[in-house]
RNA sequence: GAUUCCGUAGCUCAGCUGGUAGAGCAAUACACUUUUAAUGUAUGGGCCCUGGGUUCGAAUCCCAGCGGGAUCACCA
């Protein structure tokens, strides 16, 4: 697995054993006591005060006798000055000669002491008058240059790279990081909001056995002991409603969830959402939480309920703007659906241009209608309320309209950031609607949800009336961010695995003698000159690393590309 | 999944109608005691994504693959 360094690589290496060569050590064991960040001394800069910093040296500027660096700590960059006669007062300048000047590399995390001061242009700095390594970098960092216009030059900002190596990224560009401070600042606003109701906490199982609350294609694993397939959870919220069942008033999670479908700039194969259940509140309690919730959130995230997102300017001040899905349609497409059938719905489908296949029901059709026309005009924060009953099997029936149901979901930029119902309690409507989304499964929809037998009996005990909500944690943070793409909020986002497989030039011949048709191993075989082992042991490495699959059909093996 | 664009030095990118590579920054060496995209001089650094084809000759043209971006489709 030896790899070719590069030129800077080998330069590096060869300068920490230099260092090691005068006695000292790259990666030392002692904890460094830090008294100051970068911000700090700004805000609070006291003539000649001694400070203890460390962090990354991100840039030396070395002029003789004298020298600038830029150390970059959790906090931001502040500028150094070292001057050689007084980081060596004595007569050995090899700490500013050889250490300083030399052996150390842009992205080496130092310790510094010194004193507060401005240079002659003004600029608040550390005079340096002592020096420790704390660990030595040993790959040159993409290091992008900020010019006194403010343009930055040579950014690191091939996304690729960025999101393989965001610790890279973390490091070398600054927004980045704000976009997950400010992540974590909606996790705690919000925390700290439910605290205020006496809301509690909890943690349900991620691995079910029957993945409900939504519908969508779940990620299937297997439990050995057991010996039964257990599925990544698609949402939590059967369980968070057990728990009211059990007598909580009020609960909620953060939770990942995992849905096995396609990734893009808004969906990520993992996500988080954070669910909410209240007992004895219905959706239009829910409704006023929600928008001072989210205008909370604003306020303490951004600093102001005015946020720019890409063109567009959005208010999320309270109240926000309530439409039921009725006259969501109706306003823009001029159509009615109240009351309509099957054939009806699906006729204006066709006259609106929306793909539809036969296994769709009213639920669905109306789903269409929605997405396809009305979801992306509702830019200001705007709640859709009274859903079709076949689209929330979950929901309770409408107070007045037994054909709706009790929901809102809360737009926001034309996308969808929070679901909320007044939830089904009745015990045996909850099990007919299951019923009937199996129907809609054995019809051929794949996502239809599955009946979870233990949540009808602990409806049968009883749950009090409750509203819950789930938000959508990633794509609000994008929002307030103002980020584009989930990818951007999530420090991982899901990848292709990096395949760096070296093959060999057998390798390589096995390979292009295959194809994606399937052979008899035996004639691929004869056409390769080498050894049974060289042949076996290429072979082995070829389908581990998926490149081929071998597999047996009535008695012959057969080989083809993967 | 479809369309489209991209893959060249550590980073950002040039490289025309084919003649085996260039810049800036970073690196190395020397000079320089308040600079700030420090400066000056010199030097080194490339499986031009991979594999095949066309050609006397491919970073460049063609095909396939891998990886990525964008748009669309799929996705309560």
């Amino acid at each position: 697995m030896s790899q070719e360094l590069s030129e800077q690589e080998v330069q590096r290496r060869s300068s920490l054993s230099k260092l090691r060569e005068l006695g000292i050590e790259p990666y030392p064991a002692a904890a460094f006591q830090v008294s100051h960040l970068a911000t700090s001394v700004k805000t609070a800069y006291v003539e000649n005060q001694p400070v203890k910093m460390a962090g990354r040296m991100m840039s030396q500027r070395i002029m003789g006798k004298a020298s600038f660096a830029e150390l970059q700590d959790s906090s931001g960059r502040i500028q150094l000055y070292f001057n050689r006669d007084e980081l060596c007062p004595g007569e050995d300048k090899t700490l500013y000669n050889e250490v300083f000047k030399k052996l150390l590399d842009l992205g080496d995390f130092i310790g510094i002491e010194g004193t507060m001061f401005k240079t002659q242009v003004g600029e608040t700095s550390i005079n340096v008058t002592s020096l420790t390594m704390l660990s030595k970098s040993l790959k040159p960092l993409p290091l992008p240059k900020v010019d006194t216009d403010g343009n930055t030059h040579d950014a690191f900002t091939d996304a690729e790279l960025r999101y393989r190596q965001r610790y890279v990224d973390l490091v070398v560009n600054p927004g980045v990081k704000e976009t997950f401070i400010k992540r974590s600042q909606v996790f705690s606003v919000m925390r700290k909001a439910f605290d205020r109701f006496g809301f509690l906490e909890v943690e349900t199982p991620i691995l079910q056995p029957i993945p409900g609350g939504a519908t969508a294609r779940p990620f299937v694993t297997h439990h050995n002991a057991l010996d039964i397939p257990l599925y990544l959870r698609i949402a939590n919220e059967l369980y968070l409603k057990r728990l009211i069942v059990g007598g909580f008033d009020g609960v909620f999670e953060f939770a990942k969830d995992f849905r096995n479908e396609g990734m893009d700039r808004t969906h990520n194969p993992e996500f988080t959402v954070m669910e909410l259940y209240v007992a004895y509140k219905d959706y239009e309690w829910m409704m006023s939480f929600t928008e001072s919730l989210i205008e909370e959130i604003a306020l303490r995230v951004c600093g102001t309920t005015e946020i720019a997102v890409g063109e567009q300017q959005i208010s999320l001040k309270a109240p926000f703007k309530r439409i039921s899905m009725r006259d969501a349609i109706l306003e823009h497409t001029g159509f009615d659906i109240e009351g309509k059938t099957e054939e009806a719905l699906r006729d204006l489908c066709r006259e609106l241009g929306i793909d539809v296949t036969p296994e769709m029901g009213v639920g669905k059709l109306i789903d269409e209608i929605f997405g396809e026309k009305c979801e992306a005009r509702y830019i200001n924060p705007t709640f859709i309320t009274d859903y079709p009953i076949e689209m929330s099997p979950l929901c309770k029936r409408h107070r007045t309209n037994p054909a709706l149901t009790e929901r809102f979901e809360l737009m926001i930029n034309g996308k969808e950031i929070a679901n909320a119902y007044s939830e089904l309690n009745d015990p045996i409507d909850q099990r007919e609607r299951f019923e009937a989304q199996l129907a809609l499964s054995e019809r051929g929809d794949v996502e239809a949800m599955f009946i979870d037998q233990d949540f009808l009996r602990a409806l049968e005990y009883g749950m009090p009336p409750t509203s819950g909500i789930g938000i959508g944690m990633d794509r609000l943070v994008m929002l307030l961010t103002d980020n584009q793409s989930i990818q951007e909020v999530l420090f991982f986002p899901q990848m292709r695995p990096e395949k760096q497989v070296n093959l060999s030039e057998l390798d390589r011949q096995i390979l292009n003698a295959c194809s994606v048709e399937p052979a008899p191993l035996a004639d691929i075989r004869v056409m390769i000159d080498c050894s049974n082992k060289q042949w076996d042991l290429s072979v082995k490495l070829l389908t581990k690393n998926q490149l081929l699959k071998v597999f047996k059909l009535e008695e012959v093996l057969y080989i083809k590309k993967a």
